[in-house]
DNA sequence: ACCTCATCGTGAGGTAGCCTCCGCATCGCT
DNA sequence: AGCGATGCGGAGGCTACCTCACGATGAGGT
């Protein structure tokens, strides 16, 4: 009787032995990931998370409201007030009365916020297009259908970038 | 009310963008995966870095120096006291004199410690291969390649989660 | 017209997790 | 010895979150 009770590593000499691995393969790339576009944003001084709500702003043509904010970044409405300071205090975006509804406030990309956008879209397509370069055209497709498989329970649909926890 | 918010991908722009898809299904199939870790240790209480931590120290079988375990955890030295602190606290390590330099602290699991740890171990295999159950050998075989394509310039080898930024 | 309740943004205050600077005990070398 | 280097941890600070409370506003009922 081979140990085999919740034993991570699988039995020595086998081939299969990289299931175990695999998560942790995928959280190690990711990590690398993350790591070059932290690295792309740094020039341009903003935080992932600055840059995500950048985005958010830039691609909410008539403004975005601190709520809307809060729900692209998955964060409490208090805490995007937070993020849009920070935003407005770099001058990327400003406030502004939301005609239709004189409770809210929109956030409105600046021209600089659109050019920081631009430039921050650039840098960080090319630098992925650099990490991918490894892979050739059907690995890509092959990569995208197997981590589609794994990733299906992800419900949400902001882009970018993780946000720590 | 406006459900504008966020767009992730603008179509209109340079024709071969199936590219700029990647990183994020990477991302994402990231946040899947720690989302699942995450939620295997809550019913343990311990977070991602306290497990990591106590792992380290469980694994260590003659005891984790303090300043190993700010170095297995990629944090200051003095950010792994704190660490320490937590995970004495809650009774799972203990803290004793490094017999060969008294300066130094080990630290050691308890027997509490022990059992936790290979029960998160447990859960978490069991976890992860849920997780990968929808593939296949060859797919895993394959995804397991691809991820290292992508992943080989992360020269760390810790595993488990990410956080930090 | 008025009253009530939900919603919007934000001030106030709190927590977790990291950091640096510093001090103290101890090592290792000369 | 003497002295710089090393290992922990106290003090204090920062960032990025959170919840609670509040004033202003919007929307619906009567």
């Amino acid at each position: 009787m081979t140990d085999d009770a919740a034993q991570p590593s699988p039995p020595a000499g086998a081939p299969p032995e990289q299931q175990p691995e695999l998560p942790e393969l995928l959280m190690r790339a990711a990590r690398t990931l993350r790591r070059r576009w932290v690295a792309v944003l740094e020039p341009h001084g903003l935080s992932p998370h600055q840059a995500r709500a950048l985005r958010a702003v830039v691609a909410a043509a008539d403004g975005l409201r601190v709520s809307d904010l809060a729900a692209a970044l998955r964060i409490a409405p208090r805490s995007a007030t937070e993020v849009a300071d920070g935003l407005q205090t770099a001058g990327l975006v400003v406030r502004a009365a939301d005609p239709a509804d004189r409770r809210a406030v929109v956030l409105r990309a600046t021209d600089a916020g659109h050019d920081l956008a631009a430039g921050v879209a650039r840098a960080r397509a090319e630098d992925a297009e650099a990490l991918v370069a490894r892979l050739d055209a059907g690995d890509r497709a092959e990569l995208a259908r197997l981590l589609r498989l794994v990733a299906d329970d992800d419900h949400d649909r902001a882009g970018g970038c993780t946000t720590t926890a």
